[in-house]
DNA sequence: AGCTCTTATGAATCATTGA
DNA sequence: GTCAATGATTCATAAGAGC
């Protein structure tokens, strides 16, 4: 089957099953939510989450390249306290040969602060970063970001301790030479992403930024690479691959969401096109 | 047992057995974590370390009130992979009777350093809150920060520079200077906590800010009563209680860092003293 | 007060070697 | 094989002092 720059309708659990093996670099869904987004797909209870998810999973890991990474952006709900099948999932796919190689945070900077009895917003997701093994696929330089304003100030003037390598005064170590800082204007980030959520997109129930697989694109595939979403929505993984000059691949089971997602796709494919006859043809 | 305002000099799993039932208004500790500390503390490895805690928080739960919240301060290691003993004692201390309330954030805005083929600098911890059911003591207005410059920074950030960057920790509402907030709106925070993991204390290997603890404190307890911290380390979490008015409880292991907390609860309730008869008699 | 400059600081991770 | 010990490598920023 050619699985390239396609979406699929159907149910991921039977379509995936005909993707070919090793086929795809990176893997990066938003899977719907436990007993979210119940007048959409129906809403799998948190009990039942993690049998549902497995085969899925399993194909996944089939499908992923051996250098491949696949990212799970999720967030368990609350009533009361906290629901544990996020919890619950990440154990049992590493039973099925997963390495759980990282947590990232993404922090949600934006929306204005809210409140219930008790417990305040919720303004963080999981970001969970799952390999085949400890090698894989990362280009750190590709996510740097710009250096902080204190900089400029600090690399005016270079003291004469920081031409030397200072040890830490807490023997932890580490040392640090600042020198190596001059003329630096990019820093690499942490692990924690802070992006701020889209909040009025009427077309999808759970829409994510595109900022946010965009990130994880970068860092974990190559240009020309496929991205897989196995729960694509309307469409958000595969525009940001398409920006990114990767190739997209996606399933989606709504109807609705399968069509839009095609539109916003082909509307995706077409900026792209223009900007490059643009740049081609500049007149 | 008078617990009040103590800390004992012994192993936890004992001395906390003699502590009296619905004692303690709240927990905060931060336990060694996995393998780490081991000139300290032995190091406990991450299979056992289930096993090693649940001892101590079937007392912890014993002695805590009914209305109480235990804020338990974690995260954990990597080797290639993340490890799964912090997951895998959620798990364990809600079939203990704990309710997992909520998981906040403590993002740390300078982590250590380093840099690694696979993976970035980690700068988050986890801050898990369990209580014994739905209800709960819970001050949020104890915690509200300003808005203002912050807000105004980060909508010029939005537009300017994609996010990448988070207002400074001086701006979240940690820092000590509640006067200036005079004529400032608040706001409730959300459920990351952005604070710089500096503390001057080069008495202990794992010091966390005093401003962790003391946040939870003014969120979880009210004036005159007790917090307990099971691994009191050099006793961070006793110091924020006496500059909140709280009493504290503590156990401590080690011998030498026993003493330095004791030393270090004395001053701050010298300094405390000073401060209120300076302000009985400002001349 | 604000600016500039100086100093301080933190629960680390991975690859390799040896038992 | 696994497990433990050892060694090599490595940032970005906050806060205070001084003018």
């Amino acid at each position: 089957m050619d699985i390239k720059n396609q979406i699929f309708y159907g149910d991921s659990a039977d379509i995936l099953t005909k993707y070919p093996s090793n086929s795809v670099d990176l893997i990066v869904t938003s899977p719907p939510y436990s007993n979210r987004r119940k007048r959409s797909y129906g809403g799998i209870s948190p009990d039942r989450y993690v049998e549902w998810f497995l085969p899925i999973s399993k194909e996944l890991y089939r499908i992923l390249k051996q250098d491949g990474s696949f990212v799970l952006n999720i967030k368990e709900g609350a009533n009361g306290e906290r629901e544990i099948y996020v919890l619950e999932l990440i154990l049992a796919l590493r039973k099925q040969g997963w390495y759980w190689t990282e947590e990232y945070i993404w922090y949600k900077t934006t929306c204005m602060p809210g409140k219930w009895p008790n417990r305040f917003r919720d303004a963080w997701e999981r970001c969970l970063q799952f390999t085949k093994g400890r090698k894989f696929r990362m280009n750190q330089r590709a996510v740097k970001i710009p250096i902080g304003n204190w900089a400029k100030k600090r690399m005016k003037n270079l003291s004469e301790n920081d031409t030397v390598r200072t040890a830490s005064a807490t023997n932890s170590g580490f040392g640090r030479k600042v020198e190596n800082w001059a003329n630096k204007r990019t820093v690499y980030p942490d692990n924690v992403l802070k992006i701020a959520p889209v909040c009025k997109n009427h077309n999808h129930s759970a829409v994510y930024p595109k900022e946010l697989p965009a990130w994880f694109i970068k860092l974990f595939s190559k240009r020309g690479g496929i991205v897989l979403d196995p729960f694509i929505g309307s469409g958000t993984t595969a525009i940001a691959a398409v920006e990114l000059d990767r190739h997209y691949s996606g399933v989606e089971l709504n109807k609705t969401y399968y069509q839009i997602a095609k539109k916003n796709v082909q509307n995706a494919l077409h900026t792209k096109a223009a900007s490059i006859s643009t740049i081609k043809a500049p007149r």
